[in-house]
DNA sequence: TGCAAAATAGAACGACCGTTCGTTTTATTC
DNA sequence: GAATAAAACGAACGGTCGTTCTATTTTGCA
């Protein structure tokens, strides 16, 4: 509390309201990410949170306002754990190298816990509407991020001068969707490994002779495997 | 109708049932492919059909028997259109580019149709039960016959001696799921190229000096662009 | 043609859904 | 601590779902 000047409202902030709705969204993630937003009811969601259907209602004003709020909020924790600790490592095929490997680090953890970005494109790939709108506009702005860290890594040698940069992206992320699909639905063993040898196949056809080897910094592994010959 | 012979009843064939219960499917099939094999109602059906929901459901006893009739159903013509074709192209590298060339065929159409087995490994990914164990089976036959294409192309002599197949296969796959993800949800323009220049890719890397060339038959077009270099 | 069986229709059920409304509880501010 | 606003509850609504049951129509075969 301050002592004066404007009592006792510093920015209008809202008090126990959002920090209940934080409990809410925070559940309603969870069970998106297992059942699918489609699947999210606010019935279940009121269960878990162990509050009346109407009490988690009237945070959202409908259940489509709520599965925005879920979307919004797994933009916010991929943000949080792929791509803003990927930006401490240098420009170029340093960063994509931590860029993949914070997101198979994610991907894997999702074997378990479920994908909207993955089940959601599959729901909503044909119904038009603020959900599906808010799911194209997270992923978009992540593959963006990984374009231009390949638009870089080719700019700063390390990749070839011809190499296209939308068709590594495009490669790169059937890897990662190939590893779901394979470990989550399939339960095939060593989908992990093969998503990684995939990555470091692409980048053996892309790298220049010059370009940085893998685990330079942030990896406690003292240099193991300096593949620059692709497993076939 | 037939003139002579064998009035009505050829092979102790069922009656009227079976040919409606055919409708059926196939409404609900096309149905299921937009919407997801979750999102597949009776009373949707029925109004394809223009039958009742008691009507519909007499034929299944119960929804889950329906959407398996539906995961076999698109089983068949998936063999039908993608599998049993290829088969005519002579062993190894020849056969698995007309496999991926059919299947690419039948991902392209589906940009728009919608596709059960990637749609139904969201919905059933962590849901068991019979309709999972279905769609798990298709797959795997299919998966199981891709990877017999890629091991007979390596004993043929196509394929490098030191070829992963499980791994050709996996990214393989991968560019598959990366064209309906990136065509389908995020209507990206090239999607299609860049699956076909993805295959290109791996089997560059993979493929032996003596290996038969692409579009060897079976083509109508005139060998336009015959690219051993791959596309970075 | 007649008759049994198969196929379809129609109405109704219980369950769950998202949403609304009025009330009660809780938190915030004076 | 009283006044006020925010938050949560509980019951109820209209709707859709899969399913059941019974009645009716259609089909296939003697």
């Amino acid at each position: 509390m301050s002592v004066n000047a404007v009592p006792a409202k510093p920015v209008r902030a809202a008090q126990k309201g959002q920090q209940t709705k934080a409990v809410i969204v925070d559940a309603a993630l969870a069970l998106a990410a297992q059942i699918g937003l489609e699947g999210l009811s606010i019935g279940a969601v009121a269960e878990l949170t162990k509050m009346s259907k109407s009490g988690v209602f009237a945070h959202f004003g409908s259940r489509e306002e709520l599965q925005i709020s879920v979307v919004r909020e797994y933009h916010a924790r991929f943000e949080q754990e792929v791509f803003f600790p990927a930006l401490e490592a240098p420009r170029g095929l340093p960063r994509l190298r931590a860029m993949f490997a914070n997101w198979m680090k994610r991907t894997s953890a999702e074997i378990d816990s479920g994908c909207i970005y993955i089940s959601g494109a599959s729901e909503f790939d044909d119904r038009p509407g603020p959900v599906r709108d808010a799911l194209v506009e997270s992923v978009s702005i992540w593959q963006a991020a990984v374009l231009r860290a390949i638009v870089q890594a080719k700019s700063e040698g390390h990749l070839r001068a011809d190499a296209d940069e939308r068709q590594l992206a495009f490669e790169i992320h059937g890897l990662i969707l190939a590893l779901h699909y394979e470990a989550r639905f399939l339960q095939v063993p060593g989908s992990i490994g093969r998503a990684n040898v995939g990555f470091d196949n692409i980048l053996a056809r892309s790298a220049t002779l010059d370009a940085p080897p893998a685990e330079a910094a942030a990896s406690a592994k003292p240099a193991a495997s300096r593949r620059l010959k692709p497993v076939r």
